[in-house]
DNA sequence: TAAAAATACTCCATAGGTATTTTAT
DNA sequence: ATAAAATACCTATGGAGTATTTTTA
């Protein structure tokens, strides 16, 4: 009879940070490391080590540095390509919540006259 | 005459771990900060505290804690529809970079005579 | 009064910095 | 030879833990 085993295997979950895939983005952009390093207001390093380590969670290389200027892999061109959506998606996700935080704020009762209401409220209405 | 200053606002950029929007939808699924917890293997603490980071970033409360069992606020309503797409959109990038990271590990060359190929081919092709 | 969320603190993992080396034109 | 990316190493921020104190039904 074999022993039986349970294995728990953790997998240590990727790491996403929404704010960074503009790096990848950008260094797409530039077509350079050192040039999107300055647009971005972060070292070169940060930024090599950055891609590093995501390139290590996908594993897969998101550009060819073996030219000049280097230019986006296949899996680059996918990673770009949902990122923007992704990135998109998130300038809504902040409009839309500055949208109903600015709404809660203007929220007010005006004590008015029934009769004359339709006359002053269409002002308040941009 | 006046002296002339220049200010360099520095705004600190929200912070937005996108795998971290789980977390939201989770206390939002289960009514519950503790028994969410629970189900992403955090700590309560630790849950309470990202939220409250998240809330301060967006400057406003996704929960309304003074019911029991808790209840989604309008901003926490939209905050969970938008991060449901965007979750949905990682999914796709992780996919789709899996696809494409598959395809390139099978990618390999046969020998294999041009006239007999047209027969042994098809046989690789799911 | 009991269950759940918030607070206080501590710790450590890691993002990002500087200095340097390696690589590619 | 020069410019750009990678590597080595260090520091400091903040995410997550334990212990404890408010809350609210």
């Amino acid at each position: 009879m074999y022993n039986s085993y349970k294995f728990f295997i953790i997998t240590k979950e990727e790491y996403m940070d929404l704010d960074k895939f503009k790096y990848i983005v950008c260094i797409a952009e530039e077509k350079s490391f050192t040039k999107a390093a300055q647009k971005l207001y972060i070292s070169q390093p940060a930024l090599s080590q950055y891609v590093a380590t995501i390139e290590d969670q996908f594993k897969t290389k998101f550009f060819d540095r073996s030219c000049n200027p280097l230019k986006l892999t296949p899996a680059g061109e996918i990673f770009i390509k949902k990122a923007l959506e992704i990135i998109n998606l998130k300038k809504e996700l902040w409009r839309d919540l500055e949208d109903s935080s600015n709404n809660k704020i203007v929220t007010f009762s005006i004590g008015i006259s029934p009769n004359r209401s339709p006359y002053i409220l269409p002002l308040f209405i941009p």
